[in-house]
DNA sequence: AAAGCGGGTTGACACAGATCAAAAGGGTAC
DNA sequence: GTACCCTTTTGATCTGTGTCAACCCGCTTT
């Protein structure tokens, strides 16, 4: 399937955190497909160590100087903004392959935090090599565009849910695509741990943290969902899809 | 104070709506600072024709096939996102010197719909040949790269604003939006006119345009600032920059 | 100039979600 | 193993915004 997968190669992990996206699991993700031998050689350079992150732990600050994005290997973090007046809007919950830290680079500091939901790992791509090295090499300069694009769209969908979606919607909509993220990664897709509380999900979701419990609650009684404080299993996803259609057949 | 003025140029304007970006007025907020005059007129050679709008026509619709992204030369433009169930929410209203289009590089489809909300005009840049000309000229490159985050960010702030405030803070944030990018452009930060319908304001802001309404006439009343139609005149902008800044001083 | 219409304002009322409060559950640290 | 605290749940009440409706204003069209 993949044209890049090489068949016998040395594992190149070195004592420390040192990864090669050559060996990781999540290449599919997070890089282009297609690349040559000698092109994935030269990244394997460029991503230095990786680093670990206990739970809670912040990958990086507002405020900090930018130099890294950086690639979730593993774990799962949130990031959020916080305003001078005290308020606080998660902004986003990613998982492994996805991308942090663009929020850097149009003004060489970061505008968000970033924290560790779960003990995790990343990979450190710094960024002005990476530059350089997409300068050369055409498909991961397209690439980096393609995810820089992607958070753009689904920043768009956050406004789409924040704007028009009421509780229960929004609620259903964070549900499923937690369940297609977590199957694309080849976990179940209606079995799961949130690694974030009632309180994130709702600043995430413009809800407090008792409207989020009564949804959940509601799904519960439904028969939409079990709930169990963190754990989540889908019973019908179906009739949670169609949550999302609003009751009366809207005109175009 | 830009190295890369050039002192005497033959216009080039061609009969078209070919526009050369040297000659451009808005080359400050498009391009980055320092091109060589080669580099320069490497870009124009990139910048295909102009195109003009009537108001209400459409820049390109979600679905349609990306191949360019556009910089606004003159006018003001909504994007707006619909999904199948009849869900509308405006994005974000772009103006002169902004940049539209970078939802398609993702999928290499247009994920939202460009309307201009007056007669309006646009630069075409071909993005294939903008990727291709960026891997070979760093500034610029870079300066696509600080365009899309800049883009990210703006977003985070969309969802502080419709996660956390309630809707006079929305509309106060609004309005202190448009008054600085207008003085930005050289116009009165505090008289202009709305180029949107209180109902689109009221879908960017994630409220009904009646709430918009009333909230206008209740920033009147309160003499914060006068409005009639789509004709504003902001009276006292401290005033209204101090309703963001929730009334109890918040612990952090 | 008149007519028609989309856009805007205002009022009355309804309701979803916020707020305040209390108690229980589970995880973590010691 | 135990104690504590954070998280979650649930209830009661309050309120900001949505909804529905009527009317007005100012364009645009003819």
């Amino acid at each position: 399937m993949h044209a890049n997968v090489k068949q016998n190669v040395v594992p190149l992990i070195t004592p420390g955190l040192k990864v090669a996206c050559s060996q990781c699991n999540l290449r599919e993700l997070c890089l282009p497909f297609g690349l040559s031998d000698s092109d994935m050689d030269r990244l394997d350079n460029l991503i230095g160590c990786g680093r670990k992150l206990k739970r809670g732990q912040h990958l990086y600050r507002a405020g900090a100087p930018f130099e890294f994005i950086y690639a979730v290997k593993s774990g799962f973090f949130k990031t959020d903004v916080l305003t001078e007046d005290g308020r606080d809007q998660v902004t986003g919950f990613q998982m492994a392959g996805e991308i942090l830290g663009m929020d850097g680079i149009s003004t060489e500091v970061h505008t968000c935090n970033a924290v560790a939901l779960e003990d995790s790992e990343v990979c450190l791509i710094p960024f002005t090599e990476l530059e350089m090295l997409s300068s050369e090499i055409r498909t991961l300069q397209h690439h980096l565009h393609k995810v820089m694009s992607r958070e753009i769209v689904r920043d768009h969908g956050v406004m789409m849910l924040l704007g028009t979606m009421r509780a229960e919607e929004r609620l259903a909509a964070f549900l499923l695509n937690l369940s297609q993220r977590f199957t694309a990664r080849g976990y179940s897709p209606t079995e799961f741990h949130l690694r974030m509380t009632r309180e994130e999900i709702g600043s995430y979701l413009g809800l407090k943290l008792e409207t989020v419990s009564r949804a959940f609650s509601r799904f519960q009684d439904d028969g939409l969902i079990s709930v169990q404080q963190k754990h989540i299993r889908i019973m019908d996803i179906l009739r949670i899809k169609a949550l999302l259609a609003p009751p009366d057949g809207r005109i175009g």
